[in-house]
DNA sequence: ATGTTATTTAACTGGATGGTTTAATAGTGG
DNA sequence: CCACTATTAAACCATCCAGTTAAATAACAT
């Protein structure tokens, strides 16, 4: 068996589950619901393997409500697999801003200064 | 052939690949050089192919130097993969705050205000 | 030319993955 | 009990994946 990190990873290998896990962003949902945009592609069983892939990865649990089993997202797991780049994000976004302003200057042909201030990607602090 | 994306989060499935990476965003290395703490777990052509899965996933790049190939990360990359998750940060993150504060005060044995300033993971805005 | 170092290719193996179809399980409502 | 709905399990298949060993390629040094 794999460590949880890898299996996490492994689990958003796929574009089915990850299609999956944006859809559960929106809220739970029950196999079927989760099923039903899939099934011109594949069949049932298809999805609940999909599902235990992700219930073992640890990104999504399922609980009980009659004969449903309804899905949710598991963040805290998500969140796991997050902080492999987490991890680093300082140092690496330090050198992702010197590549944005690099393209940056190359695209707009000038030779500007080396560190561009307008970013959408970095984060407001809430 | 699978997408990008998928074939980025399949390439970071495996232990071995992320120490690779991780050992990259130290700086460029040859392949002799990542690979030498591996050799005891690993014959040498093994490490070929996890850089070649790296490689091919847009995470690493190579060039050559006289006999040897130097990697080095790709950012760009790394942070295509994590646009995925950035794509839902916000949403995520509050969910995760409420989490956060449910588990504290559940471990804390006491019921305080919804929310709890004190926070590791909250990023600071540089 | 020959040998040495660095790296990759080829051919093969065992085990995981992603899908199928058919059948089993489990709860709900007559 | 019986039928119906929702979901999973079993058995099977093709392909991919991570490793192996042995051989090939490439650049350099003598």
């Amino acid at each position: 068996m794999k460590d949880q990190l890898s299996q996490k990873f492994a689990a958003l290998a796929d574009p089915t589950r990850r299609a999956m896990i944006l859809r559960l962003f929106k809220g739970e949902a029950s196999v079927s619901e989760i099923a039903e945009p899939f099934l011109e592609q594949m069949s049932l069983p298809a999805v609940t393997k999909h599902l235990q892939v992700l219930e073992r990865a640890g990104l999504v649990v399922k609980t009980q409500d009659t004969q449903r089993r309804i899905c949710s997202l598991n963040l805290e797991g998500l969140k796991e697999a997050n902080e492999f780049m987490e991890q680093y994000r300082f140092m690496w976004e330090q050198s992702l801003d010197r590549l944005d302003s690099y393209l940056k200057s190359a695209n707009a042909k000038k030779q500007s200064s080396t560190r561009s201030p307008t970013n959408g990607r970095k984060k407001q602090s809430k």
